[in-house]
DNA sequence: CTGTATATTCTGTCTGTACTGAACTAAACG
DNA sequence: CGTTTAGTTCAGTACAGACAGAATATACAG
């Protein structure tokens, strides 16, 4: 990865380009991004340079791709430095992120949700209308988790089966 | 809604940080929760008002949220103004959010990975393992647009019945 | 028409986050 | 130990997006 070639390039600008959007810091994504290119685990001088951003930059961004846990350090006989590697398999990765942000996003909105439905006294103005709403809007999110919990037992490849399975179902019957 | 119950004013801020973190303005988002919790059509100016933001920024996060299809404006026999009111059923407010956002983040992307594997040209330094990564993230965005296909085609309701299903089959086998 | 109410667009300001470069800490080498 | 190298933390800067308020446009009433 010493020089990127124009796809590598491309690429890379495009994940961070996306990482954006889904309120991933550009860096982060990027560095992901040629981690996950690299055939070899890559020294932080190096992400550095090749991505021109400052150091103090990738030390920041690869702690939070370790901390999502789609990024490790391994080490280089000789080489003192760390070597970044990114995980390779996409289905685990996504999973991972997806985990976290459910987390942070789903989960504290359940329990405000709950918490709201707990607290709502029936003699404030318009408490059957909010009841409703907030209800609906709960069973909602209970069925996201209810969702991805279920997904989340089964092991690794199955989802990809099924969904091979659901294509084949559906361009029969079509 | 001319004032605001302890609890709508709970649950509008939260919706608004999480909008925040999911890349929604925080603005359009409270005004969607507002709106949500409304039993009856607002005009712009009294939303300005109960959320204390400038008349302005309602006019252009209505907009936002009549562009994705969640909000619509309706007429009020006798009053001039336009009232805005939220889609109440929340399945449905989800897919059309999901669909908009598949076509911005995950499309272009299926794009991007498409055009880097017909440009890889073999010569290029380490064009077997690029191609290599390529093609395992361009089949899990694959996946994602079919399993989203699938579940478009679904009639509303089925997905909630079909989740439900799955729950009772676990807690069975549970 | 003119005046008033409503809605939109535009411009400058503000805020929060990302980022750099420097200072600092820790570890490895000789 | 001192020196070098790697890694982290911190303080200030830069930038992007959100927002307010003013200016403008549109529509309606009298």
């Amino acid at each position: 990865m010493a020089e990127l070639t124009g796809l590598q390039t491309q690429y890379i600008l495009h994940w961070g380009e996306m990482g954006t959007r889904w309120g991933i810091n550009r860096t982060v994504a990027q560095i992901h991004a040629l981690l996950y290119l690299s055939p070899r685990a890559l020294p932080a001088e190096e992400i550095a340079e090749t991505l021109s951003v400052a150091r103090s930059n990738v030390s920041t961004s690869i702690r939070e791709l370790e901390t999502w846990g789609i990024v490790r350090a391994v080490h280089v006989l000789g080489d003192r430095r760390e070597h970044y590697e990114s995980m390779k398999d996409v289905w685990e990765m996504f999973r991972l992120v997806i985990e976290q942000r459910k987390r942070r996003e789903i989960d504290p909105t359940r329990e405000v949700l709950r918490r709201c439905l707990a607290e709502l006294d029936a003699k404030e103005p318009g408490a059957d209308y909010t009841r409703e709403r907030l209800e609906a809007m709960a069973g909602f999110f209970e069925a996201v988790t209810e969702l991805y919990d279920q997904m989340k037992r089964l092991p690794t490849g199955t989802v990809r089966k099924l969904l091979r399975m659901g294509t084949k179902v559906r361009k029969k019957a079509g």
